[in-house]
DNA sequence: GAACGAACTTAATCTAGTTCAATTCAACCA
DNA sequence: TGGTTGAATTGAACTAGATTAAGTTCGTTC
């Protein structure tokens, strides 16, 4: 498996030397997943930072009703996880699956943790990773406060028209907050029009 | 003003040489704000990054409709501000004001990126602070999607229990995304138990 | 100290979205 | 080839929370 494609995500950000390329390839293991697999698991300790290679991931909180909520989709390029879990070692309450056969990078925590000490850059790279994903994260926060269900999934298949072909509705419904039912029901009005 | 608490609550998380300190302190200008007090505006391109040293800041977006989202409250040891205006200068879609009478440090955009230029430990830092502020939104995201407004109400007063005493109720019902009638409602229903 | 406005409350009515239950549809697979 | 299973749809009944409008409380100002 190729991890051309992680560096030159994050060389998108910021720039790497050649030591630092081949010290961050080194700690990254390659795994494949298929369809339906889980990588984390609710209740264990997150050990894995995840990077998506190819095909696509969801994760997701499982309330005590059993209803599950999807906070991400990752698709190539993207991170994921339970970074509560795997920063400070507590029980995850997240899992995350695969929705497709997917391959990714999964970088274990002792090796963030060295690659953040040793090398300056990557405390860099990930500063802005986080500070973009907290962006995203307000304005998804906004548009649940201020939009109709119908205007949410709008914005959604208009921002991520490539996601449908992975996720089942029910998962994008769970994503936008509302029952798989009346997605339909917001599916066939838009139909209509 | 003295600003020996930004930097104790900068060191709770990383460690500052003397250098460190002084150049932080150089470049932070100190603000009172009184009460209703706009610190930045929507529409505007955001300048600075707010610390909070004494009072009480929310920052919320108004929609289309002209009502208020808050996103946050903050209070002394908090960053507060836009951070895609700022990072990006781009208008901004929210508005900075004071509940209280505040005092807060300034840091302005130049002056940020110097500071994470010359010094890797404030990358350190705000990757530290963003990466925390990231499990929070999406907790947030969570309790939003699974948790009613009456259980949402018990949760914040619980954990902001100091908020009461400078947030308008209103303001506390559009931070939980609901009419103040309905958190008046939820109110005298916890009352009367 | 009257008068004003802003925050909060109350109650009636309304609606966006839920719940429940039945039906269809497609994928898998033995 | 037919049976099972889970995803999606449909519709009827229901409810959490919104909307509207009127009234109350209270601090501020002239």
């Amino acid at each position: 498996m190729d991890s051309g494609r992680v560096i030159k995500n994050i060389e998108q950000h910021v720039h790497l030397t050649q030591e630092e390329k081949e010290y961050l390839e080194s700690v990254l293991l390659p795994m494949k997943v298929s369809q339906n697999e889980f990588i984390e698991e609710t209740g264990k300790v997150t050990r894995y930072f995840i990077h998506v290679n190819e095909g696509c991931l969801m994760t997701y909180y499982t309330d005590n009703q059993g209803n599950d909520h999807v906070i991400q989709f990752a698709t190539p390029g993207w991170w994921t996880g339970d970074l509560q879990s795997f920063t400070k070692a507590m029980p995850s309450i997240y899992s995350t699956r695969a929705l497709a056969d997917s391959s990714v990078w999964l970088l274990p925590k002792v090796q963030m943790d060295t690659l953040l000490d040793q090398y300056p850059v990557f405390e860099k790279y990930f500063r802005i990773i986080f500070q973009n994903s907290l962006i995203t994260h307000q304005q998804r926060i906004i548009r649940n406060l201020s939009m109709s269900a119908e205007g949410r999934y709008q914005y959604f298949i208009d921002k991520y028209p490539t996601l449908e072909q992975f996720v089942p509705q029910k998962y994008i419904a769970s994503h936008l907050g509302i029952t798989p039912e009346f997605l339909s029901k917001i599916r066939r009005k838009l139909m209509e029009k």
